[in-house]
DNA sequence: CCAAAAGTGTTGTTTTTACACCCATGT
DNA sequence: ACATGGGTGTAAAAACAACACTTTTGG
């Protein structure tokens, strides 16, 4: 606001409801997934929707998202990111509400799904989202696209794959990201040539007899790979 | 929101002031630039800052702002997108304001600084932005960066040339952008291999004794191309 | 011993970069 | 005739895409 008005002057402008929205993406070594909620109350009980708050007057729309997740997984640290705000007149058909959509991505097994049952919540493919009340599927379709842009230039392994990762796992989430094949030798070639990762010498046999050698994001490398304006088009 | 309350519970929320802030972006054949407002009331008269409103309860976000833009400018079909919230708690000395930055991209000569006189109005060159009042600086460099960003996959000429223009101008635009010089056997090259542009007869001979010819954007091809997948990197 | 996934190299094609000269014209 | 910016081509390097076989080991 360019403060034409003194303060005297904001007493006569309206005020509005203002809530956020959390996309919340996940991975479990397979699949995308999404986090969605069936309404427990009417109206639209026994609908699916996102989760969600209003924001409180004393916290930023970032801190009000972290909070909503917070709550919901016992998770603090985790990846945040705005994405767009819902603003139509009457998106919202109790009164009217101002959107803010967060998109959050986080490791899938960091927390139990059963410690959440009082949400009745449950983990989506993100090709099987089921129909979402008002324009929530309209947030979830517009943060799809989001990650799928940011992965262009942004390493989301990091928040989505726990520590210690496979390459095969890493490339699983690549494909289902692009929601398409890749070739694994040019993956592996392009994604090591990058020298973000450190191999340990841990294998995860979960995938199969041989198993597959275990390695860890650097993060020192990763911070100067981006600064010195590289991206990630895989 | 996920409608958690039925509307009497929507009774307890708190209601909050929400503003739009304007970056106006504009394009002079030369410079990129950036159109700044001076505050002539306190508080804090004679500081520089950006163009805003507070939202208006039957208004979404976008019109907001596009209202804002329009009552300054007198132009109606402008480009306008959502850039990013800003909502700190204490980030207006005046009371609790959550602003939606939008950003909007103008031909400079579509109309006359002299008839927003009242604003005190200016235009500045991108690298002489001067102090900002709150978090306008802010903005203004969020702002920056994302039409760089943006510029990688989308034709932003489109919004900041006027209807034909010439090669060379185009690649001001871009260098502008991109503060950084480009080849111009190069760049001609490429942005001819994509087949978005065509070659109208005339020429501008303002730059040069010979003359360069004048270009037009051809909207049905370029959004094939859009279409398509490909991507304007330059 | 075999099924199943991990890992490894090469080659042809495309894209990108770097680079230098002639052209048209107004003064 | 000359100064000024407009316009053009080529070659070397780099990045990308396509492709098939060997390795390991649990069952």
């Amino acid at each position: 606001m360019q403060l034409l008005n003194n303060k005297k002057a904001y007493k006569n402008q309206a005020k509005i409801l203002i809530a956020v929205d959390c996309i919340i993406f996940g991975f479990d070594s397979e699949e995308l997934k999404l986090l969605l909620f069936k309404r427990k109350v009417a109206p639209l009980k026994g609908s699916w929707s996102l989760i969600g708050a209003f924001v409180d007057e004393n916290l930023s729309l970032n801190n009000a998202a972290k909070q909503v997740v917070s709550n919901l997984t016992g998770l603090n640290n985790i990846f945040l990111e705005e994405l767009q705000t819902y603003s139509d007149v009457d998106r919202d058909p109790g009164e009217r509400v101002i959107s803010v959509a967060h998109y959050s991505l986080i490791r899938i097994n960091d927390f139990d799904l059963d410690s959440v049952e009082k949400y009745d919540a449950r983990w989506f493919k993100i090709d099987e989202i089921p129909e979402l009340i008002i324009d929530h599927k309209q947030m979830v379709d517009d943060a799809i696209l989001k990650i799928r842009k940011k992965a262009r230039y942004q390493p989301i392994g990091f928040e989505l794959l726990p520590e210690k990762f496979t390459i095969p796992h890493l490339q699983i989430l690549y494909e289902c990201i692009y929601q398409k094949k890749l070739d694994d030798r040019n993956f592996r070639k392009k994604i090591l040539s990058f020298n973000i990762l450190t191999k340990t010498d841990e294998k995860d046999k979960s995938g199969s007899k041989k198993g597959a050698f275990l390695y860890k994001f650097n993060k020192e490398k990763f911070t100067s790979f981006i600064s010195k304006g590289y991206n990630f088009e895989l």
